[in-house]
Formats: structure tokens, C-alpha cells, sequence
DNA sequence: AATGTATGGTGTAAAGTTCACACACTGACA
DNA sequence: TGTCAGTGTGTGAACTTTACACCATACATT
């Protein structure tokens, strides 16, 4: 099967930003290329779109299909088009980013990819095409979500939180996003202000220091 | 001459947004499309992107051949790629926004477009494929840029003063760009604070009132 | 010459936001 | 009963944002 069109079309992918947070520290979703280019390398998950699908379907199904995790919102970062970010043919991709709990996921290394790994985003290994480029605006835009405005982003950082939390983990997991630390005092003034907490009149137990409360956030 | 790919392309295309002003309303530029599909219908300018040239020089290059204006800064505003947003064939259009001075603009229908014509904002006509909402986005992103940073977007609002301007232009500059009226004495300790205007000790003459000052900007 | 009119030019106070900062509390454990 | 480790709490300074009203000056009209 073959297309022909009498002007020359790129190939457009989707490519997709997903973070999580593990062990504490950020992590981005990276896989390892099966074929060339970049064969062995690491990259973002992605894929081509297809002709029937919008764009964000697109990156949810490769998202899907290459991690498993569904359901997530989905932003769009903008489209990345040099000529030669890939030395096949023209390919033009538009870059997404989503922050997702990495518990429920299924790592699956799908078609293209020998290998699917979360990353430390400290400790990157060198990254295909331009990826590299396009990971580091996703991160910024991420710490500049998070905190800002209570977006959809800012809403899934909550999926990190156990149902009950105290307020000392909801610290640790935006500062964690923002990638600085926070105030104590400030933070919590903050969290209140802009989240519904629940003051679930329990306690944490258990440490060698004072019991914590536990909260639960309603949206 | 053809040219055939394993997998369907899609085509992809630049689609700017360009705003100015004149007779001190917001305009932007539109094109009467020459052929099907929205044949006679008003478009925003653009066109397909080559397979040599990077995003936003494809669509600098659509711009200065479609309207003859170069040098401007673009922004990317995103990629738009519903799968029906063209009848033909899938197009995924990356959209650009720029504020240019349009007295320097020579308005020249080129290919592909009957005619080209500034818009007053507020009397829109209806438009080809999703250039509504593209439009609706980019006007939402030049008033939030125009005034709350020092960006290339807010410098080029300088454009639509002569050399030497009274504080009472340049405040009707700005609040045509952001589409609402600002407070005078707030107007002007806005803009002392961010930019470097030159008191040119001279004053305005021949109006039926008190003389204004002239000033100037320094980047 | 006096008056009207149209625009130019100026300051301050209140409200809100951001940021920095230090110490007492309490349960677990030894 | 003492120490450890993390919990929990309030205020002031700096800054930003917003609201708001009156006199000044040139020209035109009478």
C-alpha cells in the first residue's frame, strides 16, 4: 500500500511529556528505540498521528498504547518542525505533556521500542531527535503550572497523595513538581487557600514525633 | 511530479494571525480565498510549509509573500489538526501570531487569495476552516502579552507611534491592543516604570487645548 | 477680555499579594 | 523522663495593583 500526493507532506507525529513522580523525584517516561534512527537511544513516547485523529487523540493513543495510562489531560506544548530533527524524511511532531501517577501504570515496551523506563530527570540519558529541547520546555512549563493557577495540571498532582494526606506530603510532592523548595508556612497557607481541604480530624501514628493530621482534597 | 510515502502524510501548513492597528482599532489581515474549499470565503493568510524550512520561516515566508512583510517576530501559538478541519485532505495547520505596522505593508493578493483586506476585529466575516477559533486564540494571547511583559509583542506595540509620541497616543495604542480602557495616572507610571522613554522637551502645538509633551523610547 | 471646551498632567491611599522568618508542640522510643 | 523528629502556627515588610479627582493650558467663541 502507498500514498501519493502531488506535493511532497511531512510525516507528523505526536510526541508526549509524561511525568510522574516516584521515589520522590521527578520522573519522565522514556523508551528505548528499537530501530533507526536513534536505534538504542532513548526517547519521549510518540507516534505517528493518524489521518482520522485529532491531535490530542493521537498523542492519547500513543500514550495508551504505549504506556497503558488513559484518561489523562493532555496539554498541548506547540509543534516542533526544524528540517532536520529527523534524518529520515520531514517529520514535523507536536509536543504534549501530562503528570500521571505512575502506581496505576503498566510499563509495556510497545512496537519501536525495546524498552520503556521512567528517568530521573536529573540523571537523563542523552535523547533522540530533539527531545532533548522539547523535554526541557515541558518541564518548565510543568513547574510553571503546578503552582500558578489551579489548572487540570496542578489537579493531578493530588494523584500522588494517598486519599488521606498530611499536609508535610502535599509539600513534598509540589516541591518535588516545582523542582525548589517551598515555605512551610507559606505552602500551607497557599494549599488552603486555592484547594478544598478536609480536615479529616484523624491523625497519622506510628512515628518518633508528633502525630500529623490527615486531610482529603475535594475538587 | 508525485511523490509517494509507505504511510498517509498529512499536509501541514502555516496559518498567521496578523494583527495592527489603523484608524486606532485592532485589525488583522485577512484573505478572500481564490479557490475551493471556502472558495470567496476570508481566511487568515498561510500556506503549506516546504520540506526544507523550519515552522516559523515557512510562515515568515507565506507572510512576506503574502502581505510583504518581513522581519517581524512571530510566536507560535500552537497546532490545530481536527481531522475535518479541511474537506480536501487532512491539514494540520501550526498557527502563528504577529503585530505589524501596516503602514509599511504593501496589501497584495498573491496566490491562492482574491483579495486581501484588513479586518476590524469586531466585524469579523465568517471564516475558512477553524480560523475562528485560531483567531479567538491569538487575540486572547496579544492582549495578555501587549501589557503584562516586556516581550518583542509589547515592544513592536511602538510601531504604531510616530517617532515622537504623546502619552495620550501611546495609551490609546495600548488599550486597542488589549481591548479595554486603562486608567490614566496607572497608564503612565506603568509605562515610565518598564520602558525607557525620552522627555523630549518639546510639545505638541495647533490643537485646540493644552500642549502635550513629546517623548520617545529607547529599547 | 472673558468664557467655554477639550485635552494634558499629576499623587495618594487602600487592598491585596508575596515573601521571609522562629519557636513551641507532641508522641514514640530509649 | 529526656531526647528525637517531624508538626503546627502568625506577623511584618516590601511590593504590586487598583481606584480615584482636580487643576493647567491653549485655542475658539462671544
Amino acid at each position: 500500500m502507498s500514498y501519493t500526493y502531488e506535493y511532497p507532506h511531512p510525516a507528523v507525529t505526536a510526541d508526549i511529556c509524561i511525568f510522574s513522580i516516584r521515589e520522590g523525584t521527578l520522573k519522565v517516561l522514556l523508551i528505548q528505540r528499537l530501530i533507526d534512527p536513534f536505534k538504542d537511544c532513548w526517547a519521549i513516547p510518540g507516534g505517528f498521528i493518524k489521518m482520522d485523529e485529532d491531535l490530542a487523540v493521537g498523542a492519547a493513543r500513543e500514550l495508551e498504547e504505549e504506556t497503558g495510562v488513559s484518561g489523562v489531560p493532555l496539554e498541548q506544548l506547540g509543534a516542533y518542525g526544524a528540517p532536520d530533527r529527523d534524518p529520515r524524511e520531514r517529520v514535523i511532531t507536536v509536543a504534549f505533556m501530562a503528570l500521571v501517577p505512575s502506581d496505576q501504570m503498566v510499563l509495556a515496551a510497545a512496537t519501536d521500542a525495546a524498552d520503556a523506563q521512567w528517568f530521573d530527570m536529573d540523571e537523563l540519558p542523552s535523547l533522540a531527535f530533539d527531545h532533548a529541547t522539547i523535554l526541557a520546555d515541558a518541564r518548565a512549563r510543568l513547574a510553571d503550572k503546578v503552582t500558578n493557577r489551579v489548572t487540570e495540571t496542578a489537579k493531578s498532582a493530588f494523584q500522588f497523595l494517598p486519599q488521606k494526606f498530611t499536609l508535610a506530603q502535599a509539600q513534598a510532592v509540589f516541591e518535588t513538581l516545582k523542582g525548589e523548595p517551598l515555605d512551610k508556612r507559606n505552602f500551607r497557607k497557599w494549599i488552603a487557600a486555592n484547594w478544598d481541604l478536609v480536615d479529616l480530624k484523624e491523625k497519622t501514628s506510628g512515628g518518633r514525633h508528633r502525630p500529623a493530621a490527615l486531610y482529603s482534597v475535594d475538587f
